[in-house]
DNA sequence: TTTCTTGCCGAAACCGGTTTCGTAGACAAT
DNA sequence: ATTGTCTACGAAACCGGTTTCGGCAAGAAA
């Protein structure tokens, strides 16, 4: 933990100077004109009065003398360092970990692409995050912010448009105002998972969703009710449980399930590590998975491909959604309307092995649940 | 991409200007102080010409202010921001996904206790490597940097000697030369495989290493030689195999080793993901992982517990070593000497069902080798 | 021709820190 | 009392950009 103020300073400052490499300053480029550093800022930054001949004289000499500009010394004046920031969650184990290399990749590619940069912080998520957000801004080590697992109604989005703090959202949230996003469309693959199984023969279908507190989980849920409605299937509400973000509460749900009095032949989950817990569940009752009862989930993750069967399952791009988000907060930082950058995209059927027409009927589960001892 | 350079600066500069909370600059110390600020910039950085009685006032007013001193602002003089930086590689797919959600969390919780930050960048290796360090160096983006995955010959190391900029290496080099770091014992671990394998009854083991231009598999191989003459069984030079870093290398590699004339009953991996192609590779040949064929391998990644019987492995704590690292790094950016800031642990063994006595002679999966084509 | 615009640029202030330089005042030595 | 030294601080330059302000010169209007 930081004590004194003083560890915030740079010590032994004489030598802590470094030895410069010859940058290109932008009073380099503006002797090489014969003129003043100014006019060179005013023309790179599009001033009105700086004529159309000078412009592009100066926009061409500093082209070919390479000049950037310092984003440090820019922010001075202007507040802005182009950098975006990207808060992680660390309390939820795993959470995010099997997108977030990807995740990363994507967003680092955009911004690097543009000469920004991305500036990465972890916190444990309630009252800690905002202050982590308050803090990056406050200390300006970004310019907006890069928002992941949107919560229909979000801290974070609140605070940042108090703050007047541009922000993007990976995912949506229950009020749109002022907010740009780029989201998978998770309901319509729940939608096509019903469909796909209704396809396969199944009519009783069972529906594990994740905590009720993120966006996604209400969307998901109404792409479930979407598509037994659009396959002409019967909803009981009793087949529909929720709050299964793990592969123990993944378990415990699926044991619900099959618990019931008429238990689904297959299950749909919002969030693959709760899926992959049904195939605990599963053995335990005796049940094969892709068989006996059909599994079809969403996320992607890869240790559904190590599952025995393989997981079905609707994967996502995460590389594509970093890049598409860290572009769309360049341009919300730039001033371009948030509600101008909003944009959806599919997930992608991964078939595995975990889904099938049913071998068993209804009542055939219940019995061997029953002798399992689930209830 | 860039096409001009006025795509780097602030457009609509007017209204860029953000509406700046009232932070308390070191002006407004001073002023409270009815000192100057450059007598309170002093103060903080301990030079000596500042009497006792005076560094202690201003230290008191500055914390009960709440001062903190602007990075960038300070970046200005010194060239520094307190920012680490870390270039991950993205070309290896999957490489450090698993450990990099942890390995993040490690260093920005380091970082963040010292109010210090991270930028990270990503980029394919090789020549775009050394252009990303050099960019992040020049626009003054970071102090420092974190070198993950060394290799025994690193062209990181040898470009960020000659810019004379600080770094510490996750893993270790051929020359330790003004090098920092954080590793863990990989060598060890390989050791304590094969005593365990050994233990077991196990007297042909085959070895299977990750690729050798990485540093840690020379070590690894090390270990696992020392482990053999430990433990007093025979080294055959035919049961060690390289450069297998992904599922279907590692299943290649394991093919090769069951077509020897004298296959080993159990195998050490250097890398899980190798360790899992065995998994295939065993079940073409007709062998039961865990019995028929042992297996121990090194990393701890989650798939390791997917597979069929859960893998074997040393883990490795990621969190830690990230904030290890970022703990040396500031140390060492603040002027201590690298060959002071180095620091090894243990990975933990993390017992699985892949290993056990031998059920098979090495005559009988030569046998079974045989039957199922592999030579 | 004179005056009023307008376009265009130089000069200088500014952002928030760090570092250099100069000097007032205390004290010691002469 | 004068000179010299040293301590401790004020004043100002500096880092590399951005933004404000003021004014010259050319063209338009009177």
């Amino acid at each position: 933990m930081i004590r004194r103020v003083s560890d915030l300073v740079m010590p032994n400052a004489k030598t802590a100077i470094l030895p410069m490499s010859p940058r290109v300053r932008i009073s380099d480029v503006a002797s090489a004109l014969g003129i003043t550093k100014g006019t060179v800022s005013r023309a790179l930054n599009d001033y009105p009065d700086i004529s159309e001949t000078t412009r592009r004289r100066v926009r061409r000499t500093a082209e070919a003398m390479g000049y950037r500009p310092l984003a440090q010394a820019q922010g001075m004046r202007t507040g802005r360092t182009r950098t975006l920031g990207l808060v992680l969650q660390t309390d939820i184990k795993g959470a995010q970990r099997p997108f977030l290399s990807d995740f990363l990749a994507g967003i680092t590619r955009a911004v690097s692409a543009e000469f920004w940069t991305l500036t990465v912080a972890t916190s444990a998520g309630g009252e800690e995050m905002l202050s982590t957000l308050r803090r990056l801004v406050e200390e300006r080590k970004s310019d907006g912010f890069i928002l992941p697992r949107t919560r229909f109604d979000d801290a974070r989005v609140k605070l940042l448009k108090e703050l007047d703090v541009p922000f993007v959202l990976y995912g949506r949230v229950g009020d749109p105002d002022r907010c740009a996003w780029f989201d998978i469309l998770g309901e319509e693959a729940m939608r096509d998972a019903v469909l796909r199984l209704a396809g396969h023969g199944h009519r009783r279908i069972g529906f594990v969703n994740g905590a009720a507190a993120y966006n996604f989980s209400r969307l998901r849920e109404e792409g479930f009710r979407a598509g037994m409605a659009d396959a002409g299937l019967a909803l009981d509400e009793m087949l529909i449980v929720g709050e299964a973000m793990s592969l123990d509460a993944g378990s415990d749900a699926t044991r619900r399930l099959l618990g019931a009095a008429v238990p689904p032949t297959a299950i749909v989950f919002a969030v693959d590590l709760a899926a992959l817990g049904a195939y605990d569940a599963a053995q335990s009752a005796g049940l094969a998975i892709g068989s006996d009862l059909s599994v079809i989930s969403y996320d992607g993750i890869p240790e559904g491909c190590w599952a025995n069967p393989p997981l079905t399952t609707f994967s996502v791009d995460s590389r594509m959604a970093g890049e598409r988000l860290a572009h769309f907060l360049i341009r919300r930082i730039r001033g371009e309307d948030p509600e101008s950058l909003r944009e959806t995209a599919l997930a992608k059927l991964q078939p595995g092995g975990s889904d099938g027409p049913p071998a068993m009927t209804s009542e055939e589960i219940a019995g061997r649940a029953a002798a399992a001892g689930i209830t």
